[in-house]
DNA sequence: GGACACATGTAATACGTTACATGATTTT
DNA sequence: AAAATCATGTAACGTATTACATGTGTCC
């Protein structure tokens, strides 16, 4: 029984949360997400559907809408347990360690910068999340109004790690790296 | 001139820091690391280094130490270029937007845990957090003793971002994902 | 001097991205 | 009817991971 990899969870979580579904509607989903981290692109789904039937952890069913044919998916038994194994307890230390970050990535090389390119960096990355942030709340309170409890909890959480970003970006600039010339 | 992706960036990035520098010191530094994003594995640095070198972005010299032989990198002019281009700004969406969190994505699907199953995930996954904040926070503030600002920036990050996910596990819980039964 | 970690690689494998291809449906 | 969009794929490509291979230094 092999493991799931995150992408094969989630697709295989998509499918429980709105089964029966096509693989159209599952790519829909990467496609709308605010988040950017996977594109939802064709090569990525498409084959991995077909993998995870091949494992009989979801089945297809013919659908037909007009002269268009497709299939719909849902979840075998064996499929829900191994989303259920997927999702934890117990959690992998990858799951719960720190996140990455691109951001913060690069502020690791910020010395690499002429402090006034530094100064532009931090600038425009405060300017950048507060519009994330701005949108991720909108999001958050719409789905509050909604009742879809579980996807506001998302939306919460997005909103938790935007909030968190902008203040350690304020945190940053406040604490003068700009006044550290560093430059080689 | 082709865009860095985010390891090249992060790769050039430490070579900048702490050039000259052996392969294996760039690699350690993915070993060493707490955020487990990149394994840091052979095949992914040897080859990286020498595309990196290929582009002319980084350069080596040869360096032995008794009878072990191997070489330094150090950057190029075009890599530093490279590297600020990199860095931004301007920042790119996927700098910017909602970083990927392995638990979040989780969440999204726990309703299709049991009642009890999902009450343990929450609790655990807040015991583990706990335990990586706390190795973080002291992380932090030996970097902040030590007086490297750039290292503890980063920290101050990843402990940020900890701090909020926490947050948001404790604010899941009071929201009583638990008391909504969802299985199918 | 044998065991083990250090250091540097290569090969097989897996998988996500982009680009391309094709037919159905909707819009103009 | 032409153009645009929806929906479903396939192929080529790049690259990160694991596993394997090899030689050096250190420790008992």
């Amino acid at each position: 029984m092999r493991f799931l990899s995150e992408l094969e969870g989630c697709v295989l979580g998509l499918v429980w949360a709105r089964q029966p579904c096509t693989p159209y509607s599952i790519r829909r989903q990467f496609l709308d997400s605010p988040s950017p981290h996977w594109s939802g692109s064709t090569g990525a789904i498409y084959p991995l559907v077909v993998r995870l039937e091949r494992r009989r952890l979801i089945r297809s069913a013919a659908y037909s809408q007009g002269r268009r044919r497709s299939r719909v998916f849902s979840l075998t038994p064996a499929g829900l347990k191994a989303l259920r194994r997927w999702l934890g307890p117990p959690h992998s230390a990858e799951t719960l360690g720190v996140p990455s970050d691109p951001l913060r990535t690069r502020l690791e090389f910020l010395g690499a910068l002429s402090e006034q390119q530094r100064i532009r960096f931090l600038a425009d990355a405060e300017r950048g999340v507060s519009a994330h942030l701005r949108v991720v709340e909108q999001d958050c309170r719409r789905r509050q109004r909604e009742g879809d409890w579980a996807a506001y909890l998302i939306a919460l959480g997005a909103r938790g790690m935007l909030h968190a970003r902008l203040k350690w970006l304020r945190q940053s600039a406040n604490l003068q790296v700009a006044a550290r010339p560093r430059s080689r």
